[in-house]
DNA sequence: GCGCTATCTTAGCGTTGTTCAAATAAGAAA
DNA sequence: TTTCTTATTTGAACAACGCTAAGATAGCGC
């Protein structure tokens, strides 16, 4: 092994191209936007050749699936962050909701990719669903922490999932030019998510 | 002038062949899906050169927008509908949301595209939100009719953009694989749609 | 008849996703 | 050590894409 860790010339054999093509995936999306994400340039961005990134993901899609992954994870950090910020059970639902809403308004792209994937999938992120440290579980919590019924199994579902796609409803179209003067009469971004959220029963009120 | 060089029906001048290309781009949408609708592909469906589109679309993506325009004209007759089958205002909150949503899942590809359009303008969709007759001004005055008050214009905006919120959202995500078990135990997508709307706020009792 | 202009086609450029055989490096086996 | 084996990486190639340019065609006013 060559004590040059990171020379100028890459050794022959990358040491973990697969790590390096997300993060030059996610470093593409951020300089070029979601339009320039093709495998061609994630490979240029790594300084690797177009087949390579094939030994280490199936197709494209594959790679945009770990692009995602990555994103939900990031999320989930805001979610902490959210959640830990607030004591009082209300608080904290409407707080995830803003601070959902947030993050997808500071990495369009990036969420644009991670719901991309959901959708061709069909799927909500395994990350979300299925891991007991999940976003949905997180939300779902607290609601219950915050009035819900947790024996009514079938209402808590629906009222997580109205969460949800209020959030990402609110994710998609808060950067809409119409809502600007609306922003700006309500001093801000996060007063207009605030204002529209408070629509929405689950998070006005905890159910 | 070969009479049999092409095909008897078209002559070498279509007689409205952006009209011809819109539609060739919906019935592709419908058979293929989103994914499969390239501008070659339109022309090659309405037995055109790859070329020719260019005479009437300035690029692919004033193709799609006149695409989605036909979209939101098909949404806006669901629209009526919705309202027309109900009288109860609070009903018609409610039935509006259900059939934006189910319009979206029945056309999936197509409200993608719709969706699509608007996000990469950012731009709310101008037959939404400029026209009198709009989707946008129905909500609203829908609204109104059962109960907000019309003097509070910010509280109003909110409320109609919440509606929207949830609605695109729900539509996004009514096809996850997750749902089907909670849409099979509530009878059908129909009623698992009111079950999410019912805790949104503005769709649960008019404001 | 004449020309003018909009429309449509053919040909071609540069890019993309993807495959495949060949080249290379690293590790195990001899 | 040398050799064999396997995992990576490359270069070349293919088909399809969006788009442009230059030429062919047809309809319309003169």
């Amino acid at each position: 092994m060559r004590e040059s860790e990171v020379p100028e010339s890459r050794p022959y054999h990358h040491g973990d191209l697969r790590r390096a093509l997300v993060e030059a995936a996610c470093r593409l999306l951020e300089k070029e936007g979601a339009q320039a994400l093709s495998l061609r340039a994630v490979a240029r961005e790594a300084g690797v050749s177009p087949a390579a990134p094939y030994h280490h993901f199936k197709d494209k899609s594959e790679l945009l699936d770990a692009v995602a992954h990555e994103g939900w994870e990031k999320l989930d950090l805001a979610f902490q962050a959210a959640r830990d910020a607030h004591t009082s059970p209300p608080d904290r639902v409407r707080e995830l909701g803003v601070a959902y809403v947030c993050f997808a308004s500071q990495h369009p792209d990036l969420y644009r990719v991670m719901y991309d994937c959901s959708r061709d999938k069909a799927d909500m992120p395994a990350h979300v669903l299925e891991n007991e440290e999940s976003a949905y579980r997180r939300v779902r919590e607290v609601l219950i922490s915050a009035g819900a019924d947790p024996s009514d199994e079938i209402g808590l579902e629906l009222a997580t999932i109205a969460c949800w796609c209020a959030a990402h409803g609110l994710a998609e179209m808060t950067s809409f030019k119409q809502f600007e003067p609306l922003k700006e009469a309500l001093g801000g971004e996060e007063a207009f998510l605030r204002g529209v959220l408070a629509h929405v029963g689950v998070f006005a009120k905890g159910l």
